[in-house]
RNA sequence: GGAGGAGUGGCAGAGCGGUUGAAUGCACCGGUCUUGAAAACCGGCAUACCGAGAGGUAUCGGGGGUUCGAAUCCCUCCUCCUCCGCCA
């Protein structure tokens, strides 16, 4: 969500970042609706601090009439009393009415888009920032995942249909302990980038969904508990990030740097056709999160670091990737600029998003509360952001396609210590 | 799931219907003193909103109510603690 003062003290900034999501004049009009409201609400306040104030002074003087035993000149006041507070009370109705209203407004509000993000309407207007230098190789007759992972038993796709439905793989043999070894060196990575390890719970209440933005506007993507009213996590960012909901950190606090492992739940409703084979979509899969909690002077510096560190670990897979910043019609809902990485998945021939790292800046934070004392003692939002490293079941895809070979497929060397086996066979 | 107790500022802890946004202690920040430090003393120290400012309003777990007036009384929800039951 964006600061109010924000949008007031930049209303053309903000309309023309919503333009670069694609905006057009009737849906910038939303900038004028809120400053609209906010004074609106400035009117009420003034007014109704003024009443309460009135009623604040003409309580005490009841007091002390009651006091000194004049219990007709208080029993007068009593009166004057009750009619300021009906007024009172109508105004604190008309509050609440136009704080919903606004807050409604400025949840539907997007981040504003960092500079550098292009313009364009789709996935096929990202740019790339960073190709791979070296020529793809297409290997012929290679298998997709899903009829490798078939061939040397390592999911179950059928399994997981019977257990939960589609959508749900079921990993086993060797296929589960690639998983498992990816998590394992996905986190020791990020423990040596000096990331603390965070297990977190699985399930969020819905503030926990609200301040991290998953609320209200990916309701329909999240598994939700009815019975008592829980979500299952969509990513480890959910919980994580809100460890700092309502919290007033230090300047010295910064870097917070945090890490964890979760499965991730996601409804998807609306996918079809190829890109929903095999592992490319699915409700649930593993992720190793990566998240700071950064000064605003830094983050940008942190978003390249973050950046810097994912690439790291695709170089260690040995696997090909490129870098793309996202364009305004694929940037995310909080997101303020976001570099998404994909790897070259060869019997597809495709490429698969494998980790998106963003800057949220202040949005996040705003619903979240979290603030740090800068060295004039004022509280400042921090900036947080965000990154996978990695998505588990397309990086699982891209190995098991890239490394096939006449004898099996290889396991990258840097996972042999944790897989303990070098061939699938 | 059943019975009881409790939720007050960074922490501890008063207040239980009337200048109480909240005593006191600790922690923290600034100053005096000191060669320096400690001690002692003086001052500061919650958050949000409105206001150019003076200042005002709200907040004592959340929400609602009683009252001229609520941290204090009532209702409800949440959380924590103790005991019992169940259980990995």
């Amino acid at each position: 969500m964006l600061t109010l003062k924000y949008i007031r003290d930049h209303i053309s900034e903000a309309k023309n970042g919503l333009r670069i999501r694609n905006y057009n004049d009737d849906g910038l009009q939303i900038i004028d609706e809120i400053v609209v409201l906010d004074d609106k609400r400035k009117a009420n306040q003034t007014e109704l601090d003024a009443s309460l104030a009135e009623m604040k002074i003409l309580s005490k003087e009841i007091g002390n009439y009651y006091k000194s035993g004049n219990k007709e000149k208080a029993d007068n006041i009593k009166e004057k009393v009750a009619l300021l507070k009906e007024g009172s009370k109508s105004l604190e109705q008309d509050r609440h009415m136009i704080e919903q209203e606004l807050e409604d407004k400025l949840l539907s509000v997007p981040n504003i888009p960092h500079a550098l993000v292009p313009s364009g309407n789709s996935d096929e207007d990202n740019e790339e920032v960073q190709a791979w230098p070296k020529p793809l190789e297409v290997i012929k007759d290679g298998l997709p995942h899903w009829e490798l992972a078939k061939k040397y038993n390592l999911i179950d796709f059928d399994a997981g249909v019977k257990i939960a439905g589609s959508g749900f793989p079921l990993f086993r043999g060797k296929g589960a302990r690639l998983e498992r070894a990816l998590i394992n060196f996905f986190l020791d990575e990020a423990f040596n980038a000096g990331y603390e390890e965070i297990i977190p719970p699985l399930l969020v209440n819905s503030d926990t969904a609200k301040a991290t933005g998953q609320l209200p506007d990916k309701e329909g993507q999240m598994y939700h508990c009815e019975r008592d009213d829980l979500y299952l996590i969509p990513t480890a960012e959910v919980p994580v990030t809100n460890i700092y909901r309502n919290v007033i950190i230090s300047e010295s606090d910064f870097p917070i740097k945090l890490t964890g492992y979760t499965p991730c739940f996601r409804r998807e409703a609306g996918s079809y056709g190829s890109d929903v084979k095999g592992l490319n979509r699915v409700h649930q899969f593993d992720k190793v999160e990566i998240v700071q909690i950064a000064h605003p002077d830094r983050s940008y510096q942190v978003l390249k670091e973050m950046v810097n560190y994912v690439e790291s670990i695709l170089i260690k897979l040995e696997l090909p990737y490129r870098i793309l910043r996202l364009c305004g019609g694929d940037l995310g809902f909080t997101s303020a600029l976001t570099y998404d990485f994909e790897v070259y998945s060869a019997a597809q021939d495709k490429w698969l998003e494998v980790s998106s790292v963003s800057n949220f800046e202040t949005f996040q934070t705003n619903r979240l509360k979290l603030r740090y004392k800068d060295t004039s003692g004022k509280n400042q939002l921090a900036h947080t952001l965000n990154g996978s490293a990695l998505a588990l079941a397309r990086i699982v895809a891209a190995i098991l396609e890239n490394n096939q070979g006449p004898n099996g497929i290889n396991i990258p060397e840097v996972l042999v210590p944790y897989t303990k086996f070098e061939l699938i066979n």
